[in-house]
DNA sequence: AATGAGCGG
């Protein structure tokens, strides 16, 4: 951002507190802010208008999922042993008096990237009511075969026949300063992207979701850590997942397992398939992959 | 009983 000497306030208005753009400020003539929510599903949503750089009134609708953490819940046994008689110190105590108690109090989390939110910009013409609800146009040009409007570069349909994609994602700019990774255009080049860095072909770069087990019947209190641990005895492991289901915070009783070696997730399978945890019967499997 | 989230120029 330029900021104008001349024309910036003389007080001690720092930098950061200066106004974005550096026209007339006409935000007066905009409605205010609205905030709704959250309502019983968490979402909360925010609707303000502002003026986009074309000058244009944009209403900007913004919808977050606000999610109450789940308060610690007692394990079955945890339940069982508070049937127990008092014992010790304890049996002579008011209830409660030097107990430790779960905490009651509520955690809001907003999760700005979680599934349901967005950001979207609807262009106002005159009355700003009136556009309500219709969403703008989304721009995805992809940079394999060129199509306007209806994939993005990794998703591209002739992302195999298309090896042109190196001239894009592949060469780093030659300008690259070793050290900082900084380029003269001024975009960060990652290590393995500079030159110099070895690279074999297309499937270096794709997601690795070969080799991938699907874990049936876990516990409901089965964590990413907890499948890392029992997996990685057969070999190395690039990735694990446990379902959550995302309003609630639980467990949705499965989970993904990759492996680097295909040999080591068939392995596994043969294993930990019919293998009993945490009280319950693993089912272990090979995943179809996921349509992309 | 059950097949994942996220990243977009």
């Amino acid at each position: 951002m330029a900021v104008d000497m001349a024309r910036a306030p003389q007080s001690k208005l720092r930098w950061g507190e200066l106004d974005e753009d550096d026209g007339e400020d006409l935000d007066f003539l905009l409605p205010p802010k609205i905030v709704e929510g959250p309502d019983e599903n968490g979402v909360k949503r925010v609707i303000e208008y502002r003026f986009n750089e074309d000058g244009n009134k944009v209403k900007v609708t913004t919808t977050t999922r606000v999610r109450k953490l789940a308060r610690a819940r007692l394990s079955r046994r945890a339940i069982e042993r508070r049937s127990w008689a008092k014992f010790g110190d304890a049996a002579h105590e008011d209830t409660g008096s030097r107990l430790t108690m779960v905490s009651t109090e509520e955690i809001i989390l907003e999760r700005p990237r979680a599934p349901g939110s967005q950001a979207e910009e609807v262009k106002v013409a005159g009355d700003p009511l009136a556009a309500m609800g219709k969403a703008g146009a989304v721009l995805m040009v992809c940079r394999a075969c060129g199509k306007k409007g209806d994939h993005w570069t990794s998703k591209c349909p002739y992302k195999d026949l298309a090896p042109q994609v190196d001239a894009f994602i592949d060469k780093p700019p030659t300008e690259t300063t070793a050290s900082s990774g900084a380029t003269k255009g001024g975009a960060y080049v990652p290590p393995s992207l500079r030159a110099g860095a070895e690279r074999s072909g297309t499937e270096m770069r794709r997601r690795n979701d070969e080799n991938s087990v699907r874990v049936t019947n876990l516990s409901e209190d089965t964590r990413e850590p907890d499948l890392l641990e029992l997996f990685r005895a057969f070999g190395p492991v690039s990735r694990v997942y446990v379902a959550v289901d995302q309003k609630t915070g639980m467990s949705r009783g499965f989970g993904f397992v990759n492996f680097v070696n295909k040999e080591d997730a068939e392995r596994a399978i043969n294993k930990l398939n019919g293998y009993g945890y945490d009280n319950l019967i693993l089912r272990v499997e090979w995943a179809t992959p996921r349509p992309n």
